[in-house]
Formats: structure tokens, sequence, C-alpha cells
DNA sequence: CTCCTCACGAAACAAACTTGCAACTTGCAC
DNA sequence: GTGCAAGTTGCAAGTTTGTTTCGTGAGGAG
């Protein structure tokens, strides 16, 4: 049921590899072990452990939003009124399913939710508007910041050097 | 120099194969072929078309933050004092530079800038906190907000449906 | 000291990717 | 309507890559 988490320990090895999946996962083992100094074979098999334990979560193509016709990055903090557990809840779950919002974290501070929204245009924009928060009853105000330059996007993460 | 942007036309194929690439780029091409009533090697020529056009940025493994010590997500609204080029550009480049600053966005609105940092310990945010912002005299103020839950987390984008 | 467990490396095996070629469809000029 | 040129497809062979198996050696417990 619950997902298998046997919360792996990672040596410098691990580290070594993920950091080079993390910006290239077609990379050949053969490559990635003389990178680090381990044969094909213990390379996959890291890997495997890897991906079993749930350190990497997935194994994905980034798609650049503008060459498929979604130009458009949107942040929004969004407030809600009540913060029941339920309503939390169903919020998530909303957002969740929405495809125009890439990502959706629930927050501490002046807002509640902060959202990364990608549409093709404005007017989609004030579409979404509409339907998810004018639409929601529990939201008390959003704020809403056009991104004019997508500086740094990804989700690598800092791997910190072996030594530690 | 200028990175190759050929402006290449998807059709109905290219977006169903983007899609399988987006969730999982480890599916075997074959796969892909018999999902989307193509042969593996055309399969293979669009992947790559599309690579080379970019619009497929990158092929990488997603890490599980916390599965590698760095559990806490913080969003962070900066307000510069002055825009001027040179000042924003410079400001642009730290962020980027920067390996705990996951994503950087220059934005419209209340503020200038969101990060989303990735970070161990409130410690390490507090330490980044000085290096960046207050160790910066074009930095006004600065928001920050901790991420409770990561509800969606992703880069994926939508990708509409063939029927256009 | 012996046994057990675990991780690594080398080689064989299986699978996937890549390339060349001929045939088909599409668009356009004549 | 006809014919040409460009682009795309599918098939099949060749090559690279990923996967499994087996044997070896390094700790750790009894």
């Amino acid at each position: 049921m619950a997902k298998t988490a046997p919360e792996i320990a990672l040596d410098a090895f691990d580290l070594a590899i993920l950091k080079i999946l993390q910006r290239d996962n077609a990379t050949p083992q053969r490559t990635i072990g003389e990178a680090v100094n381990l044969s094909a074979p213990a390379v996959q098999r890291r890997i495997k452990r890897m991906e079993e334990s749930g350190v990497i979560q997935a194994n994905c193509a980034i798609v650049d939003p503008a060459k498929v016709g979604q130009p458009i990055t949107i942040f929004v903090e969004v407030e809600v009124i009540s913060e029941t557990a339920d309503l939390i809840d169903a919020a998530k779950a909303e957002f969740s399913a929405t495809p125009e919002v890439q990502q959706c974290y629930y927050v501490t501070g002046e807002a509640d939710f902060i959202l990364v929204i990608v549409v093709a245009t404005m007017a989609d924009y004030e579409a979404l508007t509409r339907r998810l928060f004018f639409g929601n009853n529990n939201v008390k105000k959003f704020r809403t910041f056009v991104a004019m330059d997508r500086v740094k996007v990804g989700l690598t993460v800092r791997l910190e050097a072996p030594g530690r």
C-alpha cells in the first residue's frame, strides 16, 4: 500500500551518479562508470536501487513551453478564507488536477498556496482565474506575477560533496 | 553561438510522443510507436528532430530533494531598489549561479524576482539570505514562504489535443 | 578461524537504438 | 491532368547499449 520507501543510504558514488543523471539521463552507463570509476553493472545496480527507493522519482523529457504554444508562465499566491483540513485538501486536489498548473505548493506566510501556471494566452489565464479562484468560495484573494524571463528553470537538487 | 532554433512545426504525432516522454523518457521507442501508430524509426527521427530544435530541452532524472538531505523548499519574492539593466543582469547571474536556487523568474507585479530555493536546514537558508539578500545593496526587501507540502511538482507542460 | 553476506568486475546475452534503402504520399509547377 | 521534387514512412541489417549470470574478494558475526 504505502510506497516502498526503504530509506536507502547514499554514498559518494551514488551522489556522483545522481549528479550526472540529473543533467542528462541518456548518458550511457559505461560513460558514467568511467566518470565515477565504477563498472557499468555497478552503475546499473545503483541506479535501479535509487529508482526503487524513490531517490530518483522519475525520468522525463523537459519540454520548452514556448515551443509548444504555451509561452506564458505565471505565479499566483492564493490566500484562502478557511483553513480546515477538508477545504485545504479539496483545494490541493483541484489544483493538482488542473493541467495548466505546473507546480503547486502549500506554504506558510502571507499566502497559503503558491501556484506556477503555464498558459498560451492571457485570455486563457483569465478564464482559469474565473474557474479556479472566482469560482471557489474559499479563495479570499490572489496575487498574480507574470514571468518576463525564466532565468533559471529546473528541478535540479544540490548534491553535497562526497566528504560529509 | 546562438542556439539552433529552427522553429519546427509539430503535428499530432509529435504531441502524442511528447506527452509520453514528458512522463517517462525511458519508454522504448517501439512501445511509443505502438501507442501512436508509428514505426520505431519514425518515432526516433521525430524525437531527434525535437531535441535538435529545442522543443525537448533536456532529458533528466528527477531527484527527490528530501531523499538527498534537502527537505526544505522555500519561495522568496525579491524586490530590488534599482531596475537598471546591468543591475538586473547581475542579479540574474548571481541567482543562477547559486546551486540552492532551483528556479528563478524575473516577474512583473509587486515583486521583481521569484526564487525557489531548496536547502537542508533553516540555518542554511538563513546563511543564504545573508549572502544573497542582505549582502546585496540592491535588494530592497524579500518575503519568504516556506513550503509545508509540495502538492504538485514538475515541469510538465500541457499539450493540447491533436484536433487543432 | 570459518561461515555468511554483500558489492564489485568480467563476460555472455538480450534488447534497444541507429542507419541505409526503396516505396509512398504531398505539394507544386507545367 | 501530368510529372517532378521534397519529405516521410516502413523494413531490415549493423551497432551500441543495457541486463543478467557467474566468480572473486572484502568485511562482520558466530
